[in-house]
DNA sequence: ATTTCAAATCTGATATATCAAGTTTCACAC
DNA sequence: GTGTGAAACTTGATATATCAGATTTGAAAT
């Protein structure tokens, strides 16, 4: 939850209140927007791989310029998700193996992340990070399938500021390639929500206790195992690694 | 190396000759340039951290229109070098402590397919790999800095086409924030020299065992330690993780 | 029918113009 | 001196125009 900007304020020292910088992200660009939207209409499956991106068409689309298409084509290319070749356009990169390795990547720099997370969260970190889980376990129980989604986005974001990782966080984030409607799907069925509780349950421990090698390990496990789950339901069918 | 193209034609059943589709890559386009020359200056620390990026001045001083360098730098967002602020401008975003992250992100990536690549080499990847680990030792012997400059690229290559990955090898790519200059200094150094030698050899050797596990820590070691040795020289003293 | 090749067309790459949000400056009131 | 606010200025965001490489087309040659 990127957004989640709390503007609580404090007292200072000076006896003025403090306020945090506002998020200059709130405000959406038009080539944000269309960001967003290509990268989830590609990750959806809207597109066939190898397809041709044609800039004017898109423009007309979406009714504006072709700058701020250039401008987000660019951002899909370094994300990797089309290709772009020089003065002959731009070409859908991605498929079902491309999924299987952004899930493989976001397993290895999330289980990077527990890793230096166990190492350095700190006593209130502890305290929050079982208040969180504990929660999971009342959504679980109650089978609230929407709580459960923003507590597992609260879950993980947790574990990211506690490794006190900002490049890697970053990183991470362009390997989310669900959206909410397809966990929905996922955190309606009752198995499948005791496994993810479970899991979380066993990271957010090996956190607490600072076992960094069990947090690594169990924050992959779980990375690979969900994400398989998302791909049989996305590509409906069973994903190996 | 992914210059390295080897137009080697091949005779086909149908009695002419293929050659392989020639790399579209190879067209330097304006942005494309822009985008170099800016990952440089930032990575190598010609630009403060949290310094401004004026657009006009940059097309001024680069001779071209804003265009491509609003596209440049769209990568270098996506990157993670720099920060867009919406309607405000593009801020550097690179510093010691980015740079030690960026490390653990490759070491993260660059273990998920050395351990993928020991489940996945054929016989002819190792003898492959095999030939690269010898002319290591010889260049390693000789002091041939040159050498082993390029043997390091070739090994981590093969190593990433063992693996059949594509998106991986894709996203370690973003991850090297040392050039060819940096890499000269240390291999310069007969102990650096060794040290890269040994972790090399036990990495392949790993690989070629298919033992997946410690071809991932053996890299994951490699990747960290040599890491850190580049970090003391960038930043003039020794990074810890 | 197949090949050749140049003209027509398409389309990405770049340049330039316009607009609007953000920042700075500075006169003026208190 | 401090605070206010409007005008001037900067600069990113977007739109439009131009250029050139890539692809397609189709007539002519074989």
């Amino acid at each position: 939850m990127t957004a989640a900007n709390p503007s609580a304020a404090s007292p200072s020292a000076s006896g003025q209140a403090e306020f945090e910088k506002i998020d200059a992200s709130f405000q959406m660009t038009v080539r944000d927007h269309v960001h967003r939207a290509m990268r989830s209409a590609i990750i959806s499956g809207r597109f066939q791989p190898g397809q041709k991106i044609n800039e004017r068409n898109l423009a007309e689309q979406f009714g504006v310029s072709t700058t701020p298409i250039k401008e987000a084509l660019r951002q899909l290319e370094t994300e990797g998700l089309v290709e772009a070749l020089p003065r002959r356009g731009v070409v859908i990169r991605f498929s079902m193996s491309w999924a299987e390795e952004m899930i493989l990547a976001r397993a290895a720099l999330e289980s990077m992340i527990a890793h230096l997370a166990a190492k350095r969260i700190d006593e209130k970190g502890k305290a929050a990070l079982s208040v969180i889980a504990n929660r999971m376990k009342e959504a679980t129980a109650s089978g609230d399938a929407d709580s459960l989604i923003a507590l597992n986005e609260t879950f993980h974001d947790h574990v990211h500021r506690s490794s006190q990782c900002g490049y890697l966080a970053k990183l991470i984030e362009r390997q989310q390639f669900y959206d909410a409607s397809i966990r929905r799907v996922i955190h309606l069925d009752p198995t499948e929500r005791q496994k993810a509780l479970d899991e979380h349950v066993a990271i957010a421990e090996a956190i607490a206790a600072g076992d960094a090698d069990k947090a690594e390990r169990t924050m992959r496990d779980h990375v690979v195992r969900s994400g398989d789950t998302y791909l049989s339901i996305v590509f409906k069918k069973k994903g190996e690694v």
